[in-house]
This record gives C-alpha cells, sequence and structure tokens, in this order.
DNA sequence: AATTATATTTCACATATCGAAGTATATGAT
DNA sequence: ATCATATACTTCGATATGTGAAATATAATT
C-alpha cells in the first residue's frame, strides 16, 4: 500500500516545481539571458574561484557546453577569462561589473514572488514550511553529495571520516 | 527587516530544485529523451485532450517549439497526430504504445528517490511535510494561473458543450 | 462574401548540448 | 631529465532547442 500521503507531497511538490520552472524560464528571457547561461552567471557569481570544469561539475554540463556559454557571456561583456598562475591549464571566469548588473537585474523568480507572502504567513506556519522544506531538501539531496560543494554553503560540519 | 525564516526556507528549497533539476536532466538522458522532449510527453499523457496550443501554453513554449519537439516524438513512434474532428484547424496529440513505454521506463526522479525516504518518515512528519508543500504550492502558484489547467488533475468534470 | 480570428506549420536563425579529437600544461615513473 | 599519462580546456561536427515572422488552412463574425 502506496502511501497516501506521500503521493500528494509529491503532487503538491510539483506543483512547487512547474511553477519555479516556468518562472525561471520567463525570468530569463525577460533579461536577455537564456535559462542557461543565467544558471551559469549564477555559478561563476557564488563561487569563490570559479573554472569552467568546477561549474561543468556544478550544473551537470560537458566542459563542452560550457565553453560556449562562457564565450557567449565574454562577448556580452559579462564574464571574464583569466589563465591560471599556479596552474596554467586552469582558466579562472570572474565577473565583470555589467555581468553583475545583469544578475542584480534578473531578480530571482523565488526571492521575489515568495518572499512577500511568505512573511504574511504567522510566524508558527513559516517555522513548519521551513522545518518541512530542510526536510524535503535532506530526503532528496542525499545522491547528489557530488553536485552540489556550493550548496552547504553556509557551515560545513562534517565529522572527518578518520 | 527580511524574515531570517523567508530566506532559510528560500535556501532549502532552491537545494530541492537544484537536486531534481539535475535529476530529471540525468534521467533524461538515460532515457534517449531530452528534457523538452520529456517535458511534452507527460504533458501530452496527462491531458485529457492535448493540442500544440495547450501544451505550449501549460509549459510556456512557443507553438513552434512544440511542433519542432513533437515532430520528433512522431518520429519516434511515441506520438500520433489527428485531425480535429470538429474543428479542423486543431491537432490532436496522443501517447501511442511506445511513448507510453518510454514513459514508463522514465521513472519519475522524485517518485523514485522520493518515496522510499519518504514513507520512513513517521506519520506526524509526513502529515507537517504535506501541509508545508501544499501551502508552498499555493504561494508560488498564484501567479500562473494560466499555466496550469492541468495541476488539478484529480478530475477534470467539464461540461461537454455539445 | 469579405473580414478577422485561431491553430498549426514552415522557415531562417541563434543557441544548447554533447562526444571526440586536439592543444597545452602538470604530474609521476623510471 | 625523459617519457608516459593525466588534467584543463577548446575546437569541431552533429543534432536538438527555441524563437519570431510569414504561410496555410479553417472558423467565426459582420
Amino acid at each position: 500500500m502506496d502511501s497516501e500521503i506521500a503521493s500528494s507531497t509529491l503532487r503538491a511538490l510539483r506543483r512547487v516545481l512547474r511553477a519555479t520552472e516556468i518562472g525561471s524560464r520567463q525570468l530569463a528571457t525577460t533579461t536577455g539571458l537564456t535559462p542557461s547561461q543565467l544558471l551559469v552567471l549564477r555559478e561563476i557569481d557564488a563561487r569563490v574561484s570559479a573554472t569552467p570544469s568546477t561549474v561543468a561539475q556544478a550544473l551537470q554540463f560537458s566542459q563542452a557546453t560550457i565553453t560556449a556559454i562562457v564565450d557567449r557571456l565574454v562577448t556580452l561583456g559579462f564574464v571574464q577569462r583569466q589563465r591560471g598562475e599556479r596552474d596554467k591549464r586552469q582558466i579562472h571566469l570572474t565577473l565583470l561589473p555589467d555581468g553583475g548588473d545583469a544578475l542584480a537585474d534578473a531578480p530571482d523568480p523565488l526571492q521575489k514572488r515568495f518572499t512577500d507572502r511568505f512573511v504574511a504567513l504567522p510566524t508558527w506556519e513559516q517555522a513548519m514550511i521551513l522545518a518541512a522544506t530542510e526536510r524535503l531538501a535532506v530526503l532528496m539531496d542525499a545522491d547528489s553529495i557530488d553536485a552540489a560543494p556550493l550548496l552547504d554553503s553556509g557551515r560545513i560540519d562534517r565529522s572527518e571520516p578518520h
């Protein structure tokens, strides 16, 4: 017997996913950036030191794809390539001012749509939703440890395996 | 002052989105279908009567894009086009057996990864997560009324306008 | 009948995405 | 040191995505 609650939750979760997915597509078109470009740009912004390979790994794209997308971001003047000093095979990707502006102009669809309504909820409900969402995140995350060095970025308190 | 709970929830929600997004990309490659093809196929499966325009609207793609994707799904023998009887401008898209198989072979990344772990939680927690997720869905959905006639898909009791 | 609206396709074009092959640098073994 | 192998990235060729504008066919309206 498959849990009724589980499937209801899945249904609700899909609605959330759907809404955000579509939202981010709309967003990307209003910014003039494609969804992929936006993803890559965000990744470069979020990382201390971004290289094509780290970005590719994080987003699960091939390196060739990242090269192509970065080409366009460079052409747009959003991103800069710099050969590594220590390791000259590496290319460091840094955000240029225009790129930062573009990101700022691209308000996070979650941020915008979500926050206003969320804070209007009673505090106890906010707390409940937070707890539940974090639980969900753990449920989903567990497999994709590889793909998410940036995500735990608050503080990584993993017990060193001997 | 921006609610700390709101931003924590956003962070957790992003982890969920990220995990599922990457999961669905991997999935699509293992099925031999591209992500877009999979989306369209699911849409055709889920709707009572799917036409290019309804699919385009639901997924927020242009009609031309749907035409192109459906072309490939037809070539693959997954989908069938049928001119409408009542309105001969319309094209009805129906899933063929092979298309159904493809969908079945493409286990929903949520379904699989999620359900096992979810049912292992204590019932009270399942209930909490369900309540919270539904709340979230409402928060996110509200804008995109247009894009989601399918979502309430318990049962669509459309009164035949005959 | 003429006009306008709707549903879909066709076309031209930019982008995405990948695997395979190529280039340059780094690392390891002898 | 030298040679082999691994790593980081780009280039190339191929297919798919995605769009707007124009074309086609049918419906609805006047």
